[in-house]
RNA sequence: GUGGUUGUAGCUCAGUUGGUUAGAGCAUCAGAUUGUGAUUCUGAGGGUCGUGGGUUCGAGCCCCAUCAUCCACCCCA
């Protein structure tokens, strides 16, 4: 059999993962300052937990796993019946209990609602695991990909909001990339969808809006008539969308529009508390957090302050999203725990980085030093030496085999080892190493006891 | 889920209107060179042309199906 992996999978190799490693570290780190303790949560749930979180669209996206068992004669009847009922779109236990996780909000929201009492709130936590949506790959899409969550459960203030805004200009002020932080906020679009009269068309009219850059004004305009608005919601929503200036500028024209609405008014006074407090922040940063109206997110279960980033200077989806979301655990049957969170792609971090080539150059940089085998005597005593190094924090190889010089020196080419140490006869007798810099060809001999010194 | 693109050696790719034994560069291995590489020379190995059918005297090339890739739509990180 030819081997191969399930579509839209990859594997990962040294290179890739030292990458890897290098922005999730950097994303751990970030959040671990800003208070943040870790969980993880299995890669499958029970479906119910899923279903329905995520709109028409999310559910299609779950992965569900077929029940074991099934082949058993005695269900053979039963399980026939109920597979009619997947046949016709409907989900069934009887089939499919499990799915893999399509996120980390939900799961998150899951273990709030079953731990309640024992947690103290607020609870910060911080999540980096894979989900898996069974998305047609293209590009920055992959089936299996790697979320990286912060979510604060338990408070209404805002200045956890303010917090995770400066989470994601903290990050990727860190990685060098140049984003815009788009910030929304739900209430304004609920508000907007209230001055049309079309509360009921707000999922269309934020889908729709959500669009304007990438289909136009004209396009938007013919989706919102398809689906059934009146002429003067159209152009309610064409003043909406045209808002533009400053962040400043851009509240005081909102107000106008939406401002006589009570929802509208509180959207606008959590965004005006947030970019507030984030003006206050004066350190010299890259990345600027932008009021942008037309930001609508899909996830039905936001009610505040929404949050998207966009890599600048690259054409790429969206590298992090996020939002307040005032009653997740109310699904699960607990009520009034508020939360927000935010999330970062590392998959698609990562495709930026690599297109802007913003990764550092040794971080490829996994062994410091390589000892050649010159024989049998020799790689005993270079072994000894080694483990000196070994013990004091110097990552070291040996060459295995006592081959050609050359073959040793490709070898730590190719592994971009920074120095060779070369012990032969010649310098076992006189107790000295010869200590090569790959990089620069410069080499020295010095004396064995000297060696973790000189790499110290 | 819908539409398009591509699939030939480990990698990047040639391969004429269908015609004998399918090529190149890089990489690998061996030797020139038994203590100095990333920059020399010589030679070698490596392919059921994605897979399965079909058309044909004959298919890498044409047709159908299927799988995978990349891309767009829907939606999203």
């Amino acid at each position: 059999m030819k081997p191969s992996l399930p579509q839209g999978t990859r594997d990962f190799a040294a290179e890739t993962l030292h990458k890897r490693r290098f922005i999730i570290d950097t994303i751990k780190e970030t959040f671990e300052l800003y208070g943040f303790e870790p969980l993880e949560t299995p890669s499958i749930e029970n479906l119910e937990t899923l279903m329905g979180k995520y709109g028409d669209e999310g559910d299609k996206l779950i992965f569900k796993i077929l029940n074991n068992g099934l082949d058993n004669p005695s269900k053979r009847e039963n399980v026939i019946k109920e597979f009619e009922h997947i046949l016709s779109g409907k989900n069934n236990k009887n089939i499919t209990e499990r799915a893999l996780r399509y996120d980390l909000t939900i799961p998150f929201a899951r273990f709030m609602a079953m731990n309640q009492g024992k947690l103290t709130l607020p609870f910060k936590r911080y999540q980096i695991q894979p989900v898996w949506r069974a998305d047609r790959p293209q590009k920055g899409r992959y089936r299996e990909f790697m979320q990286c969550d912060a979510d604060v459960a338990g408070t209404y203030s805002l200045i956890s909001d303010v917090e995770l805004a400066e989470i994601y200009a903290d990050v990727f002020g860190k990685l060098k990339i140049d984003v815009e932080i788009k910030i929304n906020s739900r209430k304004i679009l609920y508000a907007l969808a209230e001055v049309c009269d079309s509360i009921d068309n707000i999922t269309a009219i934020t889908i729709a809006i959500d669009k304007l850059d990438k289909i136009g004004m004209e396009k938007v305009k013919e989706e919102l008539k398809e689906t059934g608005l009146s002429e003067k919601s159209i152009s309610i929503i064409e003043n909406y969308i045209s808002i533009e200036g400053s962040n400043s500028e851009k509240l005081d024209k909102i107000e106008t529009l939406v401002g006589a609405s009570e929802t509208g008014k509180k959207g606008i006074e959590e965004l005006k508390f947030v970019l507030d407090f984030l003006k206050n922040d004066d350190s010299k940063r890259i990345n600027k957090v932008i009021l942008d109206f037309t930001l609508a997110r899909g996830l039905n279960y936001y009610t505040g302050t929404i949050y998207e980033v966009k890599a600048r200077n690259v054409q790429m989806g969206s590298i992090g999203g996020g939002g307040r979301y005032d009653d997740l655990t109310g699904l699960f049957g607990v009520p009034n725990i508020p939360g927000v969170g935010i999330s970062f792609g590392l998959d698609r971090i990562y495709d930026v980085m690599e297109e802007l080539k913003l990764f550092p150059e040794e971080i490829n940089r996994a062994t410091e030093v390589l000892f050649f085998n010159l024989g049998e005597k020799e790689s005993k005593h270079a072994f000894y030496l080694m483990q000196k190094l070994r013990h004091q924090n110097i990552s070291c190889e040996l060459f295995y085999e006592n081959v050609k010089l050359d073959k040793q020196f490709k070898y730590a080419t190719k592994k971009n080892i920074s120095f060779a140490v070369i012990i032969g006869s010649k310098e076992m007798e006189e107790k000295n190493c010869l200590v090569k810099n790959l990089g620069t060809g410069e080499q020295k001999t010095i004396p064995e006891t000297e060696l973790v010194d000189f790499f110290k």
